[in-house]
DNA sequence: AGCACGCCGACT
DNA sequence: GTCGGCGTGCTC
């Protein structure tokens, strides 16, 4: 028999083809010889009879861990993103499945009066040539099991709270350090071990006794106290077939109770339900939530996670009672056995698209997971993305009231200062009420530019032409590229003179401004360069529990909370992203500012902008996304963008500008007759030392065009190309 | 990716 | 004269 076989690690996105005589199931990995070398290759499938086939070495697993379904959409993510196929199955067997398991041979027969063995022992008593010859024969064959051991708990990463009513705990804790624990915990959310550990100075032993004692508990998530979920009364369909949802509006809890009922009874089915959100910060939150909704377990997945961790949800998802895994853009790949339904948070979050290589889209990967698998998908977000209203069915589309919109718009072509006078009175007074502040700024660090007031020139970093931005609390210049750093120093490298000053501003310097006008209110500025997600969380608790009354922050702000203690959202320079010469970009902003306007349902918005008449800024106030997204969809239609064409950005890499440009030159007068804008040097035209062009093809014959691409591109050198099939962004 | 093949510079 | 640099090409 013939089978077409992916090979793994290779990047290409050609397959290949062994024979053999065993029976091998699709997805199945097997040992082959490519190319003189022992490689492992993912069975996809089998075909019709070739000449000049090699045969296939090796049975590694002797059973498949995907489904057809999934080497579907594996096999369609590598034609539609240009992707090698065998690095996306690599994605859904991680190396660590190795590391935790054992092969076994077992007999198939009592004949030969063999016992089951490990494949080392099996090996060590009868060696290698008995193994092959049996196996031929059709006498043993092997199996993989898992030879994990639970990982052991890594305090570090748990949560603390009181087990018992406050006033028992007080009388329980003996010690004066249980009593600094208790009463940092009373509030009843907890905290990360991490967390109360820096707060009252006790050890990690110290906890430990606490919680046998019974004063205190872990849990793997920050448990809700205050969430109750309470059946939502929208009516949704049945979901029991492929269909797609999409639930738009409100805050991502509402959301969740929404959909609630529809999850609630496919975990009563038996199955299991993928859950994913685009950070890895957001799954605490998420998980926390479905915990106290559920009683079926909940696992994570995502990159933050110990491998050990990981591995434990991998061999969970193998089983086939109902969970429910919460996960980021890489929980497409993983192997859930029985899954029920998908839901994806925030769809139109660019995280979902993976810009290296192996690239994918993970929203429409789940998508073809679901149609493939005909389970329904949910797609939950404040607005989700504009090619979601494309052909969608209006039933399916279920919208989330919204409260009348507070927003206040601040002409900022009044202003001198970096924050307004009105946006301080607001502070002020959501101050005074006891409220909470956020305050979103889209940048990292103290100034984006550092200028010299003598002679004009902005510093740049050396490998990038971008920018440095200027970092005070590290003294640091930092290229936000590629991560350069070089210590902060007053000389400018041209005129010498001793004159260069931060321009502009990012969060930190935003941080100092509200430090200045409000020197007893309690700020925290949270960094997602410089804190891990437990940091980031712990922050949000604290904020939530009231301990802390301004929180500075990039975007990360918003991701998911329905934090009920804010007053006021801020958004200080989302302007600069509404004159980019990207397509996406005034959705993305429009997104974003909905997020955070849905987030704090109730709360005073502040936009600070010199764009007050901007189109976007308008549609704020209607809170209709629909309306803003037809308009949009119409416009796409008419100039040619997605989900009306395919977009396809094609993009080189090389040391020397000339030759780089001769290069895609070359590659753009091969492809005449496609669409073709272009080339041009990339946004960011100098990174990490090489030079980048770039240019798009637009085409309603996505195949074709892609197959032609690849032609020329192989014609031309593989070396130093990448290629984005419909982006979130052209940067 | 990895590895063989191949064609030019500095070494025993 | 050879050793070894890494450019190009191929893998069922």
């Amino acid at each position: 028999m013939t089978y077409e076989i992916a090979i793994s690690k290779i990047p290409l996105k050609k397959t290949f083809f062994y024979c053999s005589d065993w029976e091998l199931e699709p997805g199945e990995r097997v040992l082959v010889d490519f190319n003189n070398r022992q490689t492992v290759g993912y069975i996809v499938g089998l075909t019709e009879p070739r000449s000049g086939t090699k045969p296939v070495l090796e049975r590694l697993d002797g059973l498949s861990f995907l489904s057809t379904e999934m080497i579907k959409m594996i096999r369609w993510a590598s034609q539609h993103f240009y992707s090698p196929i065998g690095q996306l199955f690599d994605l859904v067997i991680p190396s660590f499945v190795d590391e935790y398991t054992e092969v076994l041979v077992e007999p198939t027969t009592d004949l030969l009066g063999l016992k089951s063995l490990k494949l080392k022992d099996f090996l060590s008593v009868y060696g290698e040539e008995t193994l092959h010859t049996y196996l031929k024969k059709g006498l043993v064959k092997l199996h993989r099991f898992v030879a994990m051991k639970t990982p052991r708990r890594r305090y570090r990463d748990l949560f603390v709270m009181l087990n018992i009513p406050l006033s028992k705990a007080v009388s329980l804790a003996k010690k004066a350090e249980e009593f600094d624990v208790v009463n940092y915990l009373f509030s009843g959310e907890g905290a990360t071990v991490e967390r109360v550990i820096e707060a009252t100075g006790v050890s990690v032993e110290r906890l430990k006794k606490m919680e046998e004692k019974g004063l205190i508990r872990f849990t793997t998530v920050p448990l809700f106290q205050g969430f109750e979920i309470k059946a939502n009364e929208l009516s949704l369909p049945d979901g029991r077939n492929f269909e797609e949802l999409l639930i738009v509006g409100g805050s991502t809890e509402e959301r969740f109770r929404s959909i609630y009922s529809v999850l609630k009874r496919i975990i009563e089915e038996g199955k299991s339900v993928l859950y994913m959100v685009p950070l890895s910060s957001q799954v605490p939150y998420l998980m926390g939530m479905i915990q106290r909704s559920f009683t079926a377990d909940v696992y994570a997945y995502h990159g933050s996670q110990s491998k050990s961790q990981r591995a434990l949800t991998w061999f969970n998802a193998q089983k086939s009672e109902a969970k429910i895994f919460v996960t980021t853009r890489m929980g497409v790949f993983l192997p859930v056995r029985n899954l029920g339904a998908v839901v994806v948070e925030s769809d139109e979050d660019e995280s979902y698209y993976q810009f290296d290589e192996p690239v994918y889209d993970a929203v429409e990967m789940a998508r073809k997971r679901a149609q493939e698998s005909r389970i329904p998908i949910v797609l939950s977000s404040s607005t989700g993305r504009v090619s979601d209203y494309f052909n969608l069915d209006r039933s399916k589309i279920i919208k989330i009231k919204s409260e009348r919109r507070k927003i206040f718009v601040i002409d900022m072509r009044k202003q001198t200062t970096f924050v307004s006078q009105e946006l301080l009175d607001q502070i002020r007074s959501n101050l005074e009420k006891g409220n909470g502040v956020l305050i979103v700024v889209r940048r990292k660090g103290y100034a984006p530019f550092v200028m010299c007031a003598v002679c004009g020139y902005t510093l740049i970093c050396p490998k990038c032409d971008v920018a440095l931005s200027f970092h005070r609390h590290a003294n640091l210049y930092k290229c936000h590229q590629c991560g350069h750093i070089e210590p902060a120093k007053d000389i400018c490298p041209k005129c010498d003179a001793q004159a260069l000053y931060p321009k502009g501003y990012g969060t930190e310097r935003i941080e100092k401004i509200i430090r200045y006008n409000f020197p007893s209110a309690r700020i925290a500025r949270i960094d997602s360069d410089e804190m891990n997600h437990s940091q980031i969380f712990d922050r949000l608790l604290e904020f939530e529990r009231g301990d802390l009354d301004i929180l500075v922050g990039t975007r990360v702000l918003l991701h998911g909370f329905g934090i009920s203690r804010i007053g006021l959202i801020a958004f200080l320079d989302f302007d600069g992203l509404l004159f980019q010469p990207d397509y996406n970009f005034r959705v993305q902003v429009f997104q974003q500012l909905n997020q955070g306007i849905e987030m704090a349902k109730g709360a005073t918005m502040v936009l600070q902008t010199m764009e007050a008449e901007n189109e976007v800024v308008r549609h704020l106030f209607t809170s209709d996304t629909e309306e803003f997204y037809l308009k949009e969809l119409q416009k796409r239609r008419d100039v040619g963008y997605p989900p009306y064409i395919d977009l396809v950005q094609v993009v080189l890499e090389s040391e020397e500008p000339s030759v780089g440009w001769e290069i895609i030159s070359s590659c753009t007068s091969s492809l005449d007759g496609e669409e073709i804008f272009g080339p041009v040097e990339h946004p960011v035209f100098k990174l990490k030392g090489k030079y980048r062009f770039h240019f798009l093809i637009k085409t309603k014959t996505f195949e074709r065009t892609l197959s032609k691409l690849d032609d020329v591109l192989t014609k031309l050198g593989k070396k130093g190309w990448r290629v984005f099939v419909n982006p979130p962004h052209l940067w």
